[in-house]
DNA sequence: AGCCAGAATGAATAATCATTCATTCTTGGA
DNA sequence: TCCAAGAATGAATGATTATTCATTCTGGCT
């Protein structure tokens, strides 16, 4: 009972009984994106605010220490969670937008649609995400840092398109920045509902309220 | 330097030059609306998540224990600052649609817009604490719960408002409940714009997008 | 088989924060 | 003028958390 040798003893056969841990060693890349995945789940659930490390490291199934490791502070790995969020779903507009496929800018339009209200990009962990951080936005020049390259590049894109459907259809309403910030912002409105009263919009009717923003826009095209 | 009774007075002095600080004693109601204002300033400069009751009462110029004598738990507080900006902006709302002036649809719809889009709503203190909460209410129910009873009732005035324009105006494209949903996340979308990218949209062409939905939707009326 | 570079662990540390409450101060009324 | 009710204060408390690092363990290499 006093014996201190024994007391390690008797604490790890206590343990055994619960559960086992097998450690494995993976490589860097791998262990970064199964922390990074870990997070996003804990931001969904949780929140951004009261996300800790150890639920972070407990729901990827590690130790404490690990993110530590891979990512030496928590602020460092809740910037690399946003940037991943934020990579690929502006990645993913960007390659519709300059892709060589789709050389139609109908198809091009309505695939771009169907991307930014996709299965993918509308899962609640990712708008989660993705809100969390506008919350925080407003207080961390950072995380705008990590968006706002990317959404310029995107914004730009679009003003593009729009301008050549705008041409191609001799639009004379709107300008093209107009309708490419009104566009933007109405899906950003699409994801922000989505998110908070999945009740009063399924994802069919979001994407058919921004089918007839495009359709009163661009009536020749739709 | 090793006695302790003089320590206390050297402190006491020592703080003496810096400010003085005459209590005051005022009406609870005073006291709590000062320490939400408070709040409201702290969450738009520093963010929800890194507010902390310090800061609050700081920022209020009052002691620590304040917050918990008015409101019991920060819980609390953040609550009722969540409620407070909720109820101005839907009951600004609200009181546009259902009142009694403005009998013209045309004029109360741009009431409307004007009033969304107004300097009292798009105040970057108002949008970051409106966004900041946003963020986290997937995670926090209550948040959800404080904001969605008004905002049900400001959808349901919205639509009504559409339809009585639709039949008006003999439109027959979409449905007013799909054309209200279109137009609160256009709505909700510029404000995110606003707040997160002010560099690239004026208040006063955010004005000119919203409104040129509107136009779209119900050329007749605009 | 045996070794060791470095991946992984988690107890310990130090810092921060919400909350408490004994004490001080204010003010309206006697 | 003086007093008591209760508003206000802020040092102390206890709980939580990010971060550290001594130690343990793994798996590829010789």
């Amino acid at each position: 009972m006093t014996q201190k040798a024994q007391h390690k003893k008797a604490q790890t056969a206590a343990t055994q009984n619960e559960t086992k841990k097998p450690r494995k060693i993976l490589p860097k890349e791998e262990r970064r994106q199964q922390l990074i995945e870990a997070t996003i789940r804990c931001i969904a659930r949780d929140g951004l605010g009261s996300t800790t490390m150890q639920m972070v490291t407990k729901e990827a199934g590690l130790s404490l220490g690990i993110a530590n490791l891979h990512f030496e502070t928590k602020d460092n790995l809740l910037k690399e969670t946003l940037r991943c969020v934020a990579e690929e779903y502006h990645s993913g507009q960007i390659a519709i937008m300059q892709g060589q496929e789709n050389e139609d800018l109908t198809r091009r339009l309505t695939a771009l649609l169907n991307f930014q209200l996709s299965q993918g990009v509308t899962q609640r962990q990712k708008m989660a995400v993705w809100f969390a951080y506008y919350g925080e936005a407003g207080a961390r020049p950072v995380y705008q840092k990590i968006v706002s390259a990317w959404d310029r590049a995107a914004a730009r894109q679009l003003e593009t398109l729009f301008e050549a459907i705008i041409e191609d259809g001799q639009y004379a309403n709107s300008t093209a920045a107009e309708l490419a910030m009104g566009y933007s912002a109405l899906i950003d409105g699409l994801h922000l509902a989505l998110l908070v009263t999945p009740r009063e919009l399924t994802k069919k009717q979001a994407k058919a309220i921004a089918k007839d923003f495009l359709r009163r826009a661009f009536p020749n095209h739709l």
